[in-house]
DNA sequence: CCATATTATCTGCTACCGCAACTATTTGTC
DNA sequence: GACAAATAGTTGCGGTAGCAGATAATATGG
């Protein structure tokens, strides 16, 4: 190998690290914040997110997994510590004694509405404040287009 | 609140959660293929790429752990496994007994370059089937834009 | 020269996730 | 209707990260 020094440098590889890094400095920043000033992790607002934005208000163990890409084993002890903290509860589906609903509480409703309030602050501090509205439209649209199919 | 049903679809709630998703989903699939086709996991290979791209060829505790976002903890235990997997040594600073430096050892060279070679093909599926290379500058200067002054 | 503050790293404790194995249920095939 | 395969979710186990505190070395002020 020529030199593996200028490899290293290949823009596929940057943008690997890149991404991760960017994901993982605003996750903890943001998170950090949601754990401050709302009292809940990051982790917890995401499914109550997904939740909340499901036709039917409610969505299945494995939808709640996929979407949030936990494994199934993951997702169960998450649902756990919400349940425990009575953010959501699992419902028993009528027709498929398999799966399981998780939906908010009133309190978690209330506690959504709360976090997206603050979170809403920081997302200014964190995005706005850094890319243009219309920057931030092109760089959704290239994450929506590179996770396309990459969905499994 | 009005609604909470529209303010959860907030452009930038949901960019958020779609950074997050798209890095997790790549990490995944990047990181079981190199861990199959390698045997390292990708977080080696992220520490040992961010060495190899340093001037003199070795980064202290301290640059290794904000180069990939860990905390000074987490990376001594991940500097720990990479030493037992003779990839890095840890060499002391003779001007400072405080600092430690991670240098790769001629093992750990090889495995990067093995590792690299194998990691681009991944990353012509993974990045390069879906977007341009014209996408990828943008998505970078804008990942750039994002993380810049967000690096503490 | 000593005391204090700061910096760099390591260690103990706790929390959390993934994998693989397991249970329960449903679906498909004969 | 019965048995095999597939699917949904939970649990045991192992591994890894973060935080806080400990340790060591350097820098600063008196």
């Amino acid at each position: 190998m020529t030199s593996c020094d200028q490899i290293v440098n290949d823009e596929r590889i940057v943008l690997l690290g890149l991404l991760a890094e960017s994901a993982a400095r605003l996750q903890r920043s943001a998170g950090e914040a949601m754990e401050e000033q709302s009292g809940i992790p990051l982790a917890f607002y995401e499914v109550m997110v997904r939740i909340r934005r499901s036709e039917s208000g409610r969505l299945t163990m494995s939808e709640v997994a996929n979407e949030t890409v936990y494994s199934s084993g993951g997702m169960t002890r998450l649902i756990d510590r919400m349940v425990d903290a009575e953010f959501v509860e699992r419902v028993h589906c009528p027709t498929d004694r398999r799966t399981i609903y998780v939906a908010l509480t009133p309190a978690g409703i209330a506690q959504l509405e709360q976090a997206t309030t603050v979170h809403l602050e920081q997302l200014d501090h964190l995005l706005s404040a850094r890319l243009s509205c219309e920057e931030r439209a092109s760089l959704r649209a290239l994450l929506v287009k590179l996770t396309q199919s990459l969905s499994v």
